[in-house]
RNA sequence: CGGGGCGUGGCGCAGUCUGGUAGCGCACUCGGCUGGGGGCCGAGCGGUCGCUGGUUCAAAUCCAGUCGCCCCGACCA
């Protein structure tokens, strides 16, 4: 399939006119999204690659600290946004069925998955449990902007923790919070953990995520061994920083937030259990999301050059951008077949090869933008030296690969990229 | 929701002020040349000018309404 004579893969030389943010801009022109409408946006299959990556480095980090997965809908009635009081949120789109009943599209899912636990759950023996989905969220939000970072529709990954005091919360909340932390640094991202409002979720104690870059909605005051939320800090822009240093206010992307719910959704729903002496208490949440769509548009923020994209290798579409420089017919096009065969049973399909009649310019130009961690080039000035040439997106490193051995030290180069 | 801007072949735009044959670049199709950074020549395909109504002999152009999209702000699980 990553022929790319058989692929969906539509670049364009132009970012959208009225583009502003760089994720936008480079996601459109690099053929990984396509708006539909306002703040809607559908996946090309290069961008739906990168995101499952970036979801599935999720759902292991999640599964290691024992949080389960599961599948909530979308679609759901309307009486439990009553019971919590968030059905008047302007954000929460509502609808009705043919029966006139009234449904809301979910814009998180305590409400459900409270709804269940409150059913399901007896005994202080059945918690603590930690349960998690990734599924789509519907906002109804004023104003859609920058292409992925602000969105009507999108994925989440949004875990809750279900526990019988606040001594089991703070566990819970720590072994999110630690995994939060795996999760943002093998993505490949900058990111700082910063204490935030409580906002409209209600509870205790919350922290969100803060990916420094410049189409950031919000703004983090940043200072050696000092991080916060401009909304949270006094400190501004120049101020002394608490450790020294001053400090510095950058715009930034929320890639995450953890929440310590308490009782918010357990009361209203009757999330309750009976303790060891067979008193009734309610059951104390937290929740815990992240936003896949995000992790991808800051990535491209935080490591793009003027040329395009530079993946991290963790979340890069494909591994190898394999360019053949030779059209159909050509004995040099024979050479960069079998390397693309080699390769890609090394890397179980983790190469993209431009096998199409363009020119050398759109083919190289188009690698650079895509932004794959190393790009392979077969060409006849190569060959004549017995080699292919590999060059890494990043920093540029060039590599020359003796025809034979090019597979196997392509490969043993994204080891070490990796590693 | 306030302010600003934009809707014209697939994409990017000109034409609108001053009503009168819809145009340019790119892309696309066909033929040929080319072949290490979006190359060249030639021939083509493709648009009821967002939508509705009005004015007029005549509307992309003027008027009214409406829908959509973008940017700034407000807002932001």
């Amino acid at each position: 399939m990553p022929r790319l004579t058989e692929t969906f893969w539509p670049t364009v030389r132009e970012p959208p006119a009225d583009a502003e943010a760089l994720s936008h801009k480079l996601m459109v022109r690099a053929g990984l999204i396509r708006q539909l409408g306002a703040g809607l946006w559908t996946y090309l299959p290069a961008g739906w690659r990168a995101q499952r990556k970036v979801e599935q480095i999720i759902r292991e980090e999640m599964e290691a600290i024992g949080c389960q997965e599961m599948l909530m809908p979308v679609l759901q009635p309307a009486e439990a946004w009553e019971k919590t009081g968030r059905y008047g949120i302007e954000e929460l789109f509502k609808l009705s069925d043919r029966k006139g009943a009234p449904l809301v599209l979910a814009m998180t899912h305590e409400e459900c998955i409270t709804h269940h636990i409150a059913r399901e759950v007896r005994s202080y023996r059945d918690l603590p449990l930690m349960l998690f989905h990734i599924q789509t969220k519907e906002r109804d939000e004023p104003r859609p902007r920058a292409g992925l970072l602000r969105t009507r529709e999108f994925t989440m990954k949004d875990a809750y923790s279900f526990d019988r005091d606040e001594e089991g919360l703070d566990r819970s909340y720590r072994l999110q919070s630690e995994a939060y932390e795996r999760i943002f640094d093998r993505c490949g991202l900058r990111w700082y953990r910063v204490e935030s409002d409580v906002g409209m979720m209600g509870g205790s104690g919350a922290h969100e995520y803060m990916a420094p870059g410049a189409a950031g909605e919000d703004a983090v005051a940043l200072a050696p061994g000092f991080a916060a939320n401009v909304e949270v800090t006094s400190l501004r822009d120049g101020d002394p920083g608490p450790n020294g240093g001053t400090v510095e206010v950058v715009p930034a992307i929320e890639i995450g937030n953890i929440f310590k719910l308490g009782s918010r959704y357990s009361e209203p729903l009757g999330a309750t259990f009976l303790d060891e002496e067979g008193s009734e208490r309610p059951i104390v949440m937290g929740s815990y999301g992240i936003g896949p769509a995000r992790v991808l548009a800051t990535a491209i923020e935080q490591g793009a050059d003027e040329r395009g994209i530079v993946w991290p290798t963790s979340i890069a579409p494909w591994q190898v951008h394999l360019v053949s420089l030779a059209k159909a017919g050509e004995p040099e096009r024979e050479a960069a077949d079998r390397l693309y065969e080699e390769l890609r049973g090394e890397l179980s399909g983790e190469v993209l090869y431009d096998d199409r009649d363009a020119g050398p310019g759109e083919k190289l130009t188009d690698a650079e933008l895509l932004g794959c961690p190393l790009q392979v080039v077969v060409g006849r000035r190569g060959l004549a030296d017995g080699i292919v040439e590999a060059s890494e997106r990043a920093g540029g490193t060039e590599h020359r690969f003796p025809v034979a051995a090019a597979a196997a030290q392509a490969v043993g180069l994204l080891q070490k990229l990796n590693g």
